[in-house]
DNA sequence: GGGATTCTATGACAATTGTCAGGTTTGGGG
DNA sequence: CCCCAAACCTGACAATTGTCATAGAATCCC
């Protein structure tokens, strides 16, 4: 019924790929498709994982709590994206809630057949620790915007990632519909401020909405902004 | 006449420790002992690295260089700590500098030691990949504290971290000290305010300063205002 | 299709933080 | 020991951001 690992494409884009084809077809077995709706939990803060969870279609919202209260986004997850990874290796529980901001479709693949394949196959280990220090350097790149950038500029930047990462639908809005909130969650401040500076922006002629959705009219002029101008 | 990796005790605090004999014998022939001032740096943003640097002694700040020419230091690396690894994995030029806030006494292992026994050493591959995947982690937390905490806070914060990870000396005060522009670049503030709300701390009887250096005198409060209140 | 609920929007205000412009202190080198 | 540069400190002010209150718009669900 479903589709085996050894034909996904997805794996393409993942330290799957590094594995033997015995070791996919064990993962292929072992594993469970899952579907999970917009606004569903995969997992929360502090669950122990079982398995990681590689990501077919939709997208995740990857976040922490704050003593305040409050979210913050750390990262948005697509396509080809294995979550949880980093609670599996370390054994640890995650340190993250993973929420679908879409309907996603995932594959649950537990965590023994990734802790076998990660003693026996260097390859694959070594993948994914590129993958790792790839998100490594991302964390230190959010650390640093968000630490020296302005909200605006900040808001401005999520702008642009959110449509060089996801895209344009046909009438030209971004791919991703968050709501307000999750923007002022993404760049790290009070939803009304993130608001406000989202009306700003439509005043100025930078971006155009409809509802929740929000297009981009001037690449430029962001870019600009995110620069310090 | 340096002292072999083999019988170096610092290894037991890193991935080094899951070398094989020979692996390590590799390593101790190649590396080179380098002596590095307060000030100088081991490596700056956008270098490619040879090699990572193993710290034997004194303190290295990683930062990254904002677009508005302010420094964020996004790690404080000590004894043990290996530098360099994200970059030499990844095999990209680095996205951090690296400079010593104190003398230090470090060994430079080029990168052909480290790639080798990446490629046939899974326990050594998994032990880095461990680690990584706790700089990940405090990543995370780091995105977390600097976007939903004041400053005061996270200056807080930052005395009790620097007590609990470094010490203090027979007086009282922090063994690590830093500048007030390195404070400042730590919690991502403006020099002027970091040096604020020290004076404001001093007056509020929660630490106490003899030039540069900073003691930690009411830790609970200062606890207390890291938590909210 | 209507009512409840959640999301978006805006104003008014306060608090926080940054900037500029000075002084003062400190510490290292001659 | 003294001088000089760097680091530290403070005040005044402006800009940014958060908070609270309120109202309209959209959406969901029965």
């Amino acid at each position: 019924m479903e589709s085996r690992c050894e034909n996904c494409i997805i794996r393409q884009f993942n330290s799957l790929r590094a594995m033997s084809k015995e070791e996919l077809k064990h993962v292929s077995d072992s594993k469970i498709t899952k579907t999970i709706k917009k606004g569903e939990p995969l997992f929360e803060e502090g669950d122990k994982l079982n398995g990681v969870y590689c990501v077919r279609n939709g997208i995740s919202k990857l976040s922490k709590l704050s003593a305040n209260g409050k979210d913050q986004i750390v990262k948005l997850a697509t396509k080809g994206e294995v979550l949880g990874q980093r609670s599996v290796i370390a054994e640890e529980s995650t340190n993250l809630s993973a929420i679908a901001v879409q309907d996603m479709e995932v594959c649950f693949i537990p965590k023994e057949s990734i802790t076998n394949t990660l003693q026996k196959n260097p390859n694959f280990t070594l993948e994914v620790l590129r993958h790792m220090a790839h998100d490594l350097k991302e964390a230190d790149d959010v650390i640093v915007n968000i630490s020296q950038k302005t909200v605006k500029q900040r808001i401005a930047e999520a702008f642009l990632y959110l449509k060089n990462n996801f895209g344009e639908d046909e009438d030209g809005f971004l791919a991703l519909t968050l709501s307000r909130e999750d923007i002022s969650n993404v760049v790290g401040t009070a939803t009304e401020s993130a608001i406000r500076i989202i009306s700003e922006f439509k005043k100025k002629g930078l971006i155009h909405t409809s509802g929740k959705k929000i297009g981009i009219k001037d690449e430029r002029k962001l870019m600009e902004m995110v620069e310090g101008f």
